[in-house]
RNA sequence: GGGCGCGUAGUCUAGUGGUUAUGACGUCACCCUGACACGGUGAAGGUCGCCAGUUCGAAUCUGGCCGCGCCCA
C-alpha cells in the first residue's frame, strides 16, 4: 500500500499495462476506510456540506436506479470534499413496514408457514432478520461502488432513536390536532389486511363485465329502475338510486321507491351532480361502505340511513344483511351468486364488457376494497402551505425546475394523510387509553399510568404507523433529532437531495414539510431528480419487474467505476435512458483512454519531476499547441464548475470525455510526440512536459468525483502531494481561457483535417508521405503556417510542406480544397484520375450558403430590423464565400473543367 | 376524462430567435503508425413530428393537429 509524503518525490507507483479496474478499487476502497477518508469531523469548521443518502428500503437489494442516484450524490460530495468543505453524507436503511412484512410474509408462505398464524414475537424475530440480511447486502453493495458514505454514522428508520423522533413527531401534531382520528373511507387492501394510503393505490385500465340490474318498483307497478353496475354483489349495502338532477330521463323517477333486489330493502330515488348520466343507464347504485364516491353522496343526503357491513377485512361477506348460506363468500364468488340469483329472478336486464379503471394495492397487487374504517390522519394542509411557500420562494429549488408544476399541483390539492396500518412490522401508534377513566392520551415515554386518573390499566393502540410517517424526517432524525446533537448543529440543513421523481409525493414534498415543521428550516436546499433507467425493451427497470441486473455482478464483470461513468455519460441523469452494455461499453472505452493517457503521460514524466502545483509559466516562447491546449483546459474547468453548480452532473461528465479524448489525446497529444521524443532536457520539451503533466494531472482531479478509483490509482503514479486525490484539492480557476491561442490554432487544425480528407479521397495509402502544399490568404497566415510547418506534417502525414505565398501559383497535379484560412493541396499519385467531384460538391454548398446570406441581405427588412452586428456578419460571410468560390473556380478551370460564376 | 411533459440522422442526445444543427452508439472504407484495435483516420446518414401564425429572421416563440410518455381521477 503506497503511503504518499508531503513531498514531490517518489512513492509513485508503477501502472500497469493494461487498466484492471478490479484490484484498483479493492485497493482503494480499502484505503479509503483504513484512514477514514469519508468521516465527517465532529468540530467541522463551516461551511459544511451534508447529504442524506435516501435509506433504501430494506425489502430488497439495490437497483440500478440506487447507483444512479448514487453517483450523482457522490460526484457531489467528492466534489464539495475537495473543495475543503467538511462532508457528511449520511447513510440508512429504511424498515419499509408494509413492504417488509409482505416479503417475509411470502418467504414463510413458500416454507408453508402462516404469518398471521405466528406467535408477536416470532414473527417480530423473523422480520429482524430478513432485516439484517438486506442490510448487509445494500451496505456491501453502496461500498462496492465506491461511494464516499460516512459509514460510521450509519442509521436505520427502526432504531431506538428513530424510535423516539418518530413518537416525538407524532406526540406534537397531536397535540396540536394535526393528527386525529376518524371514521373515514379509506383504501383497504384485503389480502395484508390493512389500511393503505392513497399513494400506495394504483390505478390501471382493465376489461370487466357491466351488469344491468333492475330495481322493481318499490309499490309493485311494473319495471323498474335499471341500474349498471361492475359490482352486483355490493347490492347487499344499497341505500339508494341516484340520477344526475338535470337527468330528463329519470324525472319521472326521483322521489319514487324501489326494492333493492337479493334483500328486498325499499330505497329512494336520488338525485345528485355527482352521477355521470352517460355511464351506462345514468341510474346508479348508491353503497356509501364500499364507494369513496357512494360515500359523499350519502353525506349530502342526510335522510339516508348507513346500513352495516357487508365485508370483513378480508372482502369477504359477512354481517346482519347477508343472507345465510352467503356468509364467508370472497368478492369473486359473492358476484358470481349474485349474478346467478338475480337471473334466477329475472332481475339482470344485460351484461356488456367495458374497460373500467381498477383500484390495486402496490403491495399485495390486490384489489382496493374501499372501506369505511377507523384510522389515523395527518391534517396535511396547515403542513403543506409552508412547503409551497419555499418553492415558490425559491428557498427549496427543485432541478430540473419543470417538475415544480407537477409538485405545486399535488401539494395544492393535498388530501389527509392516513397513517395507520393494521400490520406487525412498524412504530406503534404512542397513544394509550385508560380502562378506569376512559381518557386518551398521546405520550412520548412508555406510559405506566393514566396521567389523569393515575391508574395503571392502561390500553395501547394497536395499530402501527405508516413507514413514510418516519422517514419524512430522514434528513434530521438521521443526524439525531430531536436530540440537540452536534451533527445537527453542524450539518443540518443538508444541502440537497437525490433522488428519483417517482417519490416526489411519498416522501420528498412529505421530507420539506416536516423539516419546515419540526425543524423550522427546509430539510435541503437543492432537490435534484433523477430519471428512470430502463431496460433494452424500453421498460422503466425497477425493483417490481425486477429487470435490473445486481450492481455487485456489473460491478464485479465491469467495474464500479464502468458503472459510474455508463450512468452519467452520454445519457443525461436527469432524464430517462438506457441502460444496458452500450453505454457500458463506452465507458469502458473512456477509462481505457483515460489510462492510456496517464501512461503516455508517464512515459515522458522522469521521476524527480515534482507535482504540478501551477499552470507552466507562459512566454513569448511558448509554443502555440501548449497556450491552445492550458486554454481548452481552463473552459473545461469553468464549465464543470458551473455545471455542477447547477446540478448538471452529466454536462460535466460530457464537458470531461471531450476534453480528454478529443483536445488531449487527438490533438495535442499527437502535436507533441515530437517535442517529447526530442533532445532531452531541451527548454521545449520540457514544456511540452509540463503541460501535458499540468492538464492531465488536472483532468484527473476534476474527473475524480466521478470516476474516483481510477483516477485515485494513476494519481498515485503521478507526481503528486498529498496522501490521496479524493482529499486533494478541487481544482481553482488558475488560468482563464486564451481566445487568441484558439483562433490561431483553428487553422493549423482545418489543414490537417482538409488534408487528411484529400489523402482519404485520394486513396493515398496511410504509410505514404505526400508532397502537399498550403497557400493561406494573408501574411500573418504565412508565418503561422510556416511555424506550424512540422505539427501539420506530422499529423496529416504529408511531406514536404510548402507554404506558398499568398499571391504564389498553385502547385500542378494537385487536389486541391479551400478554407477560409487558404487553400491545402496535395499531390496527386501516379495515375489518379483528376477527380474534382468533391471540390465541385462543396462549390454547389457555398454558393447556396452564399445565395442565402445574399436573399437576406437584399431584404430592406432585414437591414432596417435586424442588429448591425448580424448585418454585418453576412457581409462578411458573402465576402468570404465569394472568395472561396473564386478559389475553387481557379482550381476547376486549370484542370480544364470551366464554371461560371453565377 | 383532466393536467403536465416530450417528439432533432438507424438508436440515444446537445442546442430557449441569426451556427455550414452538437455529441455518443451503430454503419461503411482504409489502417495492428513505437499510450491505447476497449484504438486511429476518413466517410455516409437530418424536409429538427405535421399545419398555420408571430418575426427582417423559427429546431428555438404562439396556436391547432398527430404520436408517445408520465401524473391525477
Amino acid at each position: 500500500m503506497p503511503v504518499a509524503e508531503t513531498s514531490a518525490t517518489p512513492d509513485r507507483t508503477p501502472l500497469a499495462a493494461r487498466f484492471e479496474p478490479g484490484p484498483i478499487e479493492r485497493r482503494w476502497q480499502q484505503e479509503w476506510a483504513r484512514v477514514a477518508a469519508f468521516r465527517a469531523p465532529d468540530r467541522p469548521k463551516e461551511p459544511t456540506f451534508a447529504l442524506a443518502l435516501p435509506p433504501p428500503n430494506v425489502t430488497g437489494v439495490l437497483t440500478m436506479g440506487h447507483m444512479l442516484g448514487g453517483t450523482v450524490m457522490d460526484v457531489l460530495v467528492r466534489r464539495a470534499r475537495m473543495q475543503g468543505r467538511p462532508t457528511l453524507w449520511v447513510p440508512g436503511v429504511d424498515h419499509a413496514g408494509l413492504a417488509t412484512q409482505v416479503e417475509v410474509r411470502r418467504r414463510l408462505s413458500k416454507q408453508g408457514v402462516r404469518f398471521e398464524t405466528l406467535a408477536r414475537s416470532e414473527a417480530l424475530e423473523h422480520l429482524e432478520k430478513w432485516r439484517h440480511e438486506h442490510e448487509a447486502r445494500i451496505r456491501a453493495q453502496f461500498e462496492a461502488a465506491g461511494f464516499s458514505i460516512d459509514w460510521s454514522r450509519f442509521r436505520y428508520t427502526k432504531d431506538a432513536l428513530a424510535s423516539r423522533a418518530t413518537r416525538e413527531a407524532f406526540v406534537r401534531l397531536y397535540r396540536e390536532g394535526l393528527i386525529y382520528r376518524g371514521e373515514r373511507m379509506v383504501n383497504w387492501d384485503p389480502r395484508l389486511e390493512t389500511a393503505i394510503s392513497d399513494l400506495e393505490v394504483t390505478h390501471s385500465e382493465e376489461e370487466g363485465t357491466l351488469y344491468y340490474v333492475r330495481y322493481p318498483w318499490a309499490d309493485g307497478s311494473p319495471g323498474g329502475m335499471v341500474v349498471a353496475t361492475a359490482r352486483p354483489e355490493t347490492i347487499l349495502g344499497d341505500v339508494a338510486v341516484a340520477v344526475h338532477p338535470s337527468d330528463t330521463r329519470h324525472f319521472a323517477a326521483v322521489g319514487r321507491r324501489v326494492r333493492v333486489p337479493l334483500v328486498d330493502r325499499i330505497v329512494p330515488v336520488i338525485t345528485d351532480e355527482a352521477i355521470d348520466p352517460a355511464f351506462g343507464t345514468g341510474a346508479l347504485k348508491v353503497t356509501p361502505r364500499h364507494d369513496l364516491v357512494d360515500y359523499e353522496i350519502f353525506r349530502r343526503h342526510p335522510d339516508l340511513v348507513m346500513p352495516a357491513e357487508i365485508f370483513d377485512g378480508r372482502a369477504r361477506l359477512h354481517g346482519p344483511d347477508v343472507p345465510a348460506e352467503w356468509q364467508g363468500l370472497d368478492r369473486d364468488l359473492a358476484r358470481e351468486r349474485a349474478v346467478t340469483e338475480l337471473e334466477a329472478r329475472n332481475l339482470l336486464v344485460k351484461r356488456e364488457r367495458f374497460r373500467h379503471s381498477v383500484a390495486r394495492s402496490e403491495r399485495s397487487e390486490a384489489i382496493v376494497e374501499p372501506r369505511l374504517s377507523n384510522q389515523w390522519f395527518v391534517r396535511m394542509q396547515p403542513l403543506a402551505a409552508p412547503a409551497i411557500a419555499a418553492v415558490r420562494e425559491g428557498r427549496i429549488r427543485i432541478h430540473p425546475e419543470r417538475w415544480n408544476l407537477t409538485y405545486f399541483r399535488w401539494m395544492e390539492s393535498i388530501q389527509d394523510w392516513c397513517i395507520s396500518r393494521q400490520i406487525l412490522w412498524g412504530h406503534p401508534i404512542p397513544v394509550y387509553t385508560c380502562r378506569s377513566c376512559g381518557n386518551e392520551f398521546a405520550s412520548v415515554p412508555e406510559p405506566s399510568e393514566c396521567p389523569s386518573c393515575h391508574r395503571s390499566d392502561i390500553a395501547a393502540d394497536p395499530d402501527v404507523l405508516d413507514t413514510w410517517f418516519t422517514s419524512w424526517m430522514w434528513p434530521f432524525l438521521a443526524l439525531g433529532w430531536p436530540e440537540p446533537t452536534g451533527e445537527l448543529a453542524h450539518y443540518y440543513p443538508t444541502k440537497v437531495l437525490v433522488t428519483g421523481r417517482d417519490i416526489m409525493f411519498f416522501w420528498v414534498a412529505r421530507m420539506m414539510m416536516a423539516g419546515l415543521k419540526f425543524t423550522e428550516q427546509p430539510p435541503f436546499f437543492d432537490v435534484v431528480f433523477t430519471g428512470m433507467l430502463r431496460d433494452a425493451e424500453g421498460r422503466r427497470m425497477s425493483k417490481h419487474l425486477g429487470n435490473s441486473p445486481d450492481p455487485l455482478d456489473v460491478i464485479r464483470e465491469r467495474g464500479a467505476d464502468t458503472l459510474r461513468f455508463s450512468l452519467t455519460f452520454p445519457n443525461p441523469v436527469e432524464e430517462d435512458g438506457p441502460f444496458g452494455p452500450a453505454p457500458l461499453d463506452g465507458a469502458r472505452n473512456f477509462l481505457t483512454k483515460l489510462w492510456n493517457v496517464g501512461r503516455f503521460t508517464l512515459l515522458h514524466t522522469p521521476a524527480d519531476t515534482p507535482a504540478p502545483r501551477a499552470p507552466p509559466v507562459l512566454g513569448s516562447e511558448t509554443a502555440l499547441e501548449d497556450r491552445w491546449i492550458l486554454s481548452r483546459y481552463a473552459r473545461t474547468r469553468d464549465e464543470v464548475d458551473r455545471a455542477l453548480a447547477s446540478f448538471e452532473v452529466s454536462r460535466a461528465a460530457s464537458a470531461l470525455y471531450q476534453f480528454l479524448w478529443h483536445d488531449i489525446a487527438d490533438w495535442y497529444l499527437e502535436i507533441v510526440k515530437d517535442r517529447l521524443a526530442g533532445a532531452r532536457g531541451s527548454p521545449t520539451q520540457r514544456a511540452a512536459r509540463a503541460t501535458l503533466l499540468f492538464v492531465t494531472e488536472r483532468t484527473l482531479r476534476l474527473l475524480h468525483p466521478f470516476v474516483p478509483h481510477v483516477t485515485e490509482e494513476l494519481w498515485h503514479s503521478y507526481p503528486h502531494d498529498g496522501e490521496l486525490l479524493a482529499l486533494a484539492p478541487w481544482p481553482e480557476d488558475e488560468l482563464a481561457p486564451d481566445p487568441a491561442a484558439e483562433a490561431e490554432m483553428e487553422p493549423v487544425l482545418e489543414a490537417v483535417r482538409l488534408l487528411r480528407r484529400l489523402r482519404s479521397e485520394e486513396n493515398i495509402r496511410a504509410d505514404q508521405v505526400s508532397p502537399a502544399w498550403v497557400r493561406p490568404g494573408t501574411p500573418d497566415r504565412v508565418t503561422l503556417f510556416r511555424r506550424q510547418q512540422g505539427t501539420v506534417e506530422r499529423l496529416a502525414r504529408v511531406g514536404p510542406l510548402t507554404i506558398l505565398a499568398p499571391d504564389a501559383r498553385g502547385p500542378e497535379n494537385a487536389s486541391s480544397r479551400v478554407a477560409p484560412f487558404g487553400e491545402v493541396s496535395i499531390q496527386r499519385p501516379e495515375g489518379s484520375a483528376e477527380a474534382n467531384e468533391a471540390l465541385a460538391r462543396e462549390r454547389e454548398k457555398l454558393v447556396a450558403l452564399r445565395e442565402r446570406s445574399r436573399a437576406r441581405l437584399a431584404d430592406p427588412g432585414f437591414r432596417a430590423r435586424a442588429p448591425a452586428a448580424v448585418v454585418r456578419e453576412h457581409e462578411t460571410k458573402v465576402e468570404e464565400l465569394t472568395d472561396r468560390i473564386r478559389r475553387i473556380d481557379a482550381h476547376l478551370n486549370r484542370n480544364g473543367s470551366p464554371e461560371a460564376d453565377p
